[in-house]
DNA sequence: ACCTGAACACCGTTCAAGT
DNA sequence: ACCTGAACACCGTTCAAGT
């Protein structure tokens, strides 16, 4: 509204034509998060690619914090607006969509993991609350329990996401792929002291064959079976 | 072993007397930690605290990350070793025990939190992992489910540290204490459009009064009680 | 073998100066 | 109102030089 455009009128390529706003920051951060991981987020880079100064970006932008944020929630919230939905599915199987949904989302921009649990404000959390919480509703689940049944599962999705993007960094910085990765870990349990860690080892073969996609979806169900107990046992007494 | 004592005679009050190790690194980095912060972990302070150059440093240690992870893995090997385990105890009940004492080293140390997420190669993690799926076991948890529910728990510890963390990152940074801080959350959230955010505005009360420690366990009760379930189901489907 | 500390490359952030 | 870009304070890390 209070913008005028004043676009410059010989536009050399790929050069910025009105003057920078705070979606077009955004969306150039994200681009160089996805690109060259969470390390590649930098002012200087940032500026460069929008042919502009480091402190221009300031102009638009409180913070790096609120940067990163900001990048996050916009990946989060087309996320969950694509989420399909089915208004006669069962609960379970969209609360399972829509953590799914979320997985994906982590797993094609890894950098959502950790900026996810770092998010400042709400925003970004709030997204994700909301539909799950819906879901959590029409489970009937009891009231009382709304705010532990979306934190706890608001806590996994956030603890795998978080994983997930340490392990991608780590492979990042070490060159490895995904089942390199996975071999040397495995392998490393292995060696360790069959006395002090005989579970840990037993754990070897699944760790090096494991499918995170499946698992992270295994562990949903897992806590929904949790819910569900709980909100037949509460809807016993009470009808 | 290698290590030669070469103390300097004259301590002149808190200088160190023997020549540097991991282990005093690794001990002075927690403190800095806990009275500082995340970025209160600075090569320069640490080299000041114990009295050398910052290079010094790299002689006994990788890299900051290789810093933050030893740093986390001794408090979480500490915290699991102090754990009271009773051999009569439920697995239940153990489990409980175990989370609840990670918990209590999460909030005492925030940082571990976040440290833990980001934690390189695997140390800290395993330290989790073996007693916890030790209980599992003793659960009578199939085999074949025994990665997916240690993985459950362990994500869902690992995403409550992180929030802990950054929860408590952003207090300090805002000089907010913790019911100021759940204060401003619950306002915010009441806010959101009515429309667009019924059941986050609803959660508007739970999040004020909310307390974390006991949330937490509710959580890691509603895991339980899905470990439960399966379990049942699967030993009438092999017995 | 272990430590020193200056130096390097690189950050986030600020701010006087411009338009 | 918005942008420029030099400058500041501060990082992690390296490395020649010392003992």
């Amino acid at each position: 509204m209070t913008q005028k455009a004043r676009g410059k009128k010989t536009s050399s390529g790929q050069r910025r034509e009105e003057s920078l706003s705070r979606e077009q920051i955004i969306a150039a951060a994200i681009e160089l998060l996805d690109t060259s991981g969470e390390n590649g987020l930098t002012f200087r880079a940032l500026s460069e690619q929008l042919s502009t100064g480091p402190g221009a970006i300031y102009w638009h932008i409180t913070d790096k914090g609120d940067l990163l944020t900001a990048a996050c929630d916009g990946i989060v919230a087309r996320t969950m607006n694509a989420a399909p939905i089915k208004p006669n599915a069962t609960p379970q199987a969209s609360i399972r969509l829509l953590a799914l949904a979320m997985f994906d989302a982590m797993d094609e921009h890894p950098w959502v993991g950790s900026a996810l649990t770092g998010a400042r404000g709400h925003s970004p959390m709030v997204r994700i609350v909301e539909p799950i919480g819906r879901q959590i509703q029409a489970l009937g689940v009891p009231k009382k329990q709304h705010w532990i049944t979306v934190s706890t599962l608001l806590n996994y999705i956030l603890g795998v996401g978080g994983r997930n993007a340490a392990n991608g960094q780590y492979g990042r910085a070490h060159g490895l792929d995904r089942s390199d990765f996975l071999e040397a870990v495995s392998a490393e349990w292995l060696q360790l002291d069959p006395k002090e860690y005989p579970f840990v080892r037993s754990l070897s073969v699944p760790m090096r064959t494991h499918d995170d996609r499946r698992d992270f979806l295994a562990g949903i169900d897992l806590i929904l079976r949790g819910i569900d107990t709980s909100h037949k046992r509460f809807a016993s007494k009470n009808v």
